[in-house]
DNA sequence: TTAACACCTGAACATTTGTTCAGGTATTCT
DNA sequence: AGAATACCTGAACAAATGTTCAGGTGTTAA
């Protein structure tokens, strides 16, 4: 049933897993990351540590779009754009398709509003009241 | 009511306020992320886009650490660890308390947990099957 | 008071990252 | 066919990032 673990356990726990609760915060989580499971979520995380593919993300959550009206929307060139097509790809927050010469890129699903949701709650909050 | 526009308008759309849907996903958006906006946005997530302090996070998680107990659970030096938590304090992901010449570290609050889970989630993603 | 401990900080260095530039392929139009 | 359009890619360069190192402050213990 532990099929996901590599040679460390999980880390936070995940849902439907049987877990230990945080002494604090009643929260669930297991132990410390594992370098490499580090690694993917700062991987992932990482991709969205970067203003301009927030901005294409943004652009192609009004409509999907051709790379030349991306980048003329984001006010980048077109290769910078491209390039960065290409990571958000990798982590799949978006997809295309082909239309003769055109490349329609869109977003791939909703995780991406619910991090900025997330985020958005985090960076709006007050400051420290308790 | 619109008390926190500075001169361009808002981008994904906050919970609460009037908003368009997304022609294809029926998902809340407005427009593009101004520059400041997606600054702040990738500001944040690139804190979230390093390994070691996914670990320092998930060690706060098991339960709140001195700075020198914390670089032994991470297996980093202290210099390391007291610079990335300055990183960690800045986007309020951690607090502190003294306790004579201890620093006493833990999480800030929930939010941390929902943003894993989330990315988790997604990265957990069977391949693309539609 | 002196020594030890816990932590923080700035500068230097090496690595990573994002853009530009030049050139490539594939498709459409004349 | 040739020219124009849409897009992609690798190399090079500049900028940002994270660690180490040396040294700093403040607290506790002898």
């Amino acid at each position: 049933m532990n099929s996901d673990n590599s040679d460390q356990p999980p880390l936070f726990a995940r849902s439907g897993e049987k877990s230990c609760l945080h002494e604090e915060t009643g929260l669930p989580i297991q132990q410390i990351l594992s370098l490499e499971k580090a690694q993917r979520m700062a991987e992932f995380f990482g991709v969205l540590g970067d203003p301009n593919r927030w901005r294409i993300l943004s652009a192609l959550a009004l409509q999907s779009m051709r790379v030349c009206d991306l980048a003329e929307a984001v006010e980048m060139t077109e290769s910078a754009v491209s390039h960065q097509l290409r990571i958000l790809r990798t982590m799949r927050l978006v997809r295309y398709f082909k239309q003769g010469r055109n490349v329609i890129y869109c977003l791939k699903d909703q995780h991406i509003f619910n991090l900025y949701r997330e985020a958005s709650e985090h960076l709006d909050e007050p400051e420290d009241l308790r």
